[in-house]
DNA sequence: TGCGTTTCTTAACCTAGGTTAATGCACGGA
DNA sequence: TCCGTGCATTAACCTAGGTTAAGAAACGCA
């Protein structure tokens, strides 16, 4: 595969859906829904007390990315945690030889962190970018360490987190082991309805391990079988 | 792939190291020094008490498993955690078609369970099966879960558990995605040297996601590339 | 010691996916 | 409106790895 620089790349063409987000992202529903979507996620992992609430409600930041921008360059140290109240974005990879590996896409709802990164206290290889109008709340990770040293409840909700990334990682593996690239893709949009006319097909073929022109083939032999 | 049963096969056939194992499991060490690699285990993720350690000690039995015997088998609810502290395990799946894949190998020092399985409280799919004799500190999950809802220490020491798991899963997808099978051969031998003369091919074969014919082509290239 | 079992190797052939390159298409900006 | 720039598709060719089948080497047990 070449070397390819996407890291200053428009982004890829949108198809059907799609505008939707701009449209909200112009009405700027105010910071307390946010926070209460935040809240929301947090207790569905565990209940918490308004005191407990008032621990972390501090920390938050709301920020705004533009499409193609960062949440987490690759070499800065891993400084924060981003809770996506909207958007999407991909945590991505480079490899010496310049290939481009998407291990995962985060939709609203959903956490996004160089953790890995942060465990082993390592410099980051991993980007985050937006692939849509994205937001998100933003904590710095060494708030939510000071919080987790103090009250069982923080490191309770840190090991709910991190039971989720362990299970999805472990199906990645499974995925991996078991099934081939088309069977993969097909699982993909199964878990993920309608992410083929959001993501462009190189990053999707990125995340299948696939280049895009074998996803282009894969894409061709679905679209015969179904007539 | 044809299907195979392996589950009631003979262990592979071994080669010059092995006879070791069975040698010190002949001398049956005094479960103290079990106790103290495993209190030595937990003190390297955060340090404990002598009343913590009081907490979890008595839900410890030892336990000893024959080649070729089963820790954990698919079907049975998952109970327990075992550490080992002497041996060597495989947790594997097997699939519809009756492949069986090889997820990981457990040496002794480390934890092995079908935490995937008990975290989204389901039927494990996992087995976990002994490649040598091996001994392993066995307690109940149910128990570790009722000390975590007490002492923030647990939560600890089970999140910096997970911490591990985890990378360790990010460190098999970024091979998946980015590395051919025999560079996925490479890496493995640097991670657990020896392990060929351990673990049978057809083993190997399954956690590199390749049949044990792909596994021997690669060896001989390595043959060659070494004369 | 010899037999049966299993593992490992090798060969021949096939398929999925990688590589290179050309074409067509959509979008955005001048 | 036209043109430039990426993206998606397709074709031709190549390689890694899967499949089937056979033989060789190592081991366990009688």
């Amino acid at each position: 595969m070449k070397v390819v620089d996407r890291f200053a790349s428009p982004m890829p063409q949108r198809r059907a859906v799609g505008l939707l987000h701009y449209a909200t992202s112009a009405m700027l529903p105010a910071m307390d829904a946010n926070l209460a979507m935040f809240r929301r996620a947090l207790e569905s992992i565990s209940a918490i007390t308004d005191r407990e609430w008032e621990q972390i409600r501090p920390h938050l930041s709301l920020r705004h990315f533009t499409r193609g921008s960062y949440l987490q360059s690759a070499k800065e140290p891993v400084g924060d945690v981003h809770f996506l109240v909207e958007g999407l974005v991909r945590e991505y990879y480079t490899t010496a030889d310049g290939r481009e590996h998407v291990k995962s896409f985060v939709r609203a709802g959903s956490f996004t962190a160089a953790y890995g990164a942060y465990i082993l206290a390592r410099e980051s290889h991993v980007w985050i970018q937006a692939l849509e109008e994205t937001r998100a709340l933003v904590f710095p990770f060494a708030a939510f360490v000071a919080l987790r040293e103090t009250n069982l409840i923080w490191e309770r909700i840190n090991r709910h987190i991190l039971e989720a990334l362990f299970v999805a990682k472990e199906k990645r593996e499974f995925q991996f082991l078991s099934m081939s690239a088309s069977e993969r893709y097909r699982l993909l949009l199964e878990d993920f309805p309608g992410i083929e006319d959001l993501v462009s097909q190189y990053h999707l073929a990125s995340y299948l391990g696939v280049t895009p022109i074998a996803l282009s083939r894969i894409r061709r032999r679905m679209r015969v079988a179904n007539e």
